[in-house]
DNA sequence: GCGGAGGCTAACCTCGGTGTCGGGTTCGAG
DNA sequence: CTCGAACCCGACACCGAGGTTAGCCTCCGC
């Protein structure tokens, strides 16, 4: 119930113990250690790792999702962080880079589809 | 009017010559060689390379330009390749991979979204 | 033929998350 | 105590378009 090492993180969490040290790396996970230097992860650790991953999956970087953690509420139980406007600033302009690749995608799209029109009439006309 | 080196070429597409260089290393542009080595273009290599670039623009990768270059019509002058079946199914399935990053981006904007509104309701709150 | 502008190749760096490898250490069951 | 599984850390590879540098060579006008 309680504690837990790596890999048993990565097994119920489905990410790579790499990513997991990773995530330290980048202080976005913390870890106890035992007097060897293994890792020990508290159970609440898995909901925290399943939030990096929607984090990371939004196409979020780890500077911008470390900002972000201490404002989640539920994440780790602890209170919450007041989110300065600053960072809501900041998640903003993130959206807005997302926004903007999808209207490039949507673009690409447009163009593929174009080049296939074309490609599949000369195919027919051939 | 005719030939002109690499340099020309990167003012008038305003493409950089290293660009130019990574491009016919991909196989997406083809230059005559003087007997010094130097590279020699057709007046029509500007044609080509703002098609490139348009194919780039929306964020088609090299691998993928290549195989559509040869289907355009009018962008070398030269007669298109017809399409083979295989073709378009690659291309396809480049649309598909690209629909997918599309969806994909739009669930990240959904978690940033509710991530930004619960920044704000908590700045809110606070 | 000389000099400067322009061109050539090869090679390293960028960014970021992650796979992978290698060598050393620790844990825990038997 | 011993052995194998699990873990540690550091480091390199990758992807992709292209910036940048370094050292050498070519072109062309004078």
């Amino acid at each position: 119930m309680d504690g837990m090492r790596i890999g048993e993180l990565a097994r119920r969490t489905g990410v790579s113990e790499r990513s997991l040290r990773y995530y330290e790396q980048q202080g976005l996970l913390v870890a106890q250690r035992t007097p060897g230097g293994h890792r020990e992860y508290p159970a609440t650790a898995v909901d925290r790792v399943v939030h990096i991953q929607e984090l990371f999956a939004a196409g979020l970087r780890s500077r911008t999702i470390n900002k972000i953690l201490p404002c989640m509420r539920d994440c780790d139980g602890g209170p919450s962080e007041t989110a300065t406007p600053l960072l809501v600033e900041e998640l903003t302009a993130e959206r807005d880079r997302i926004d903007r690749m999808i209207s490039d995608l949507l673009r690409s799209r447009e163009v593929l589809d174009e080049v296939i029109a074309g490609a599949s009439g000369a195919a027919a006309a051939a």
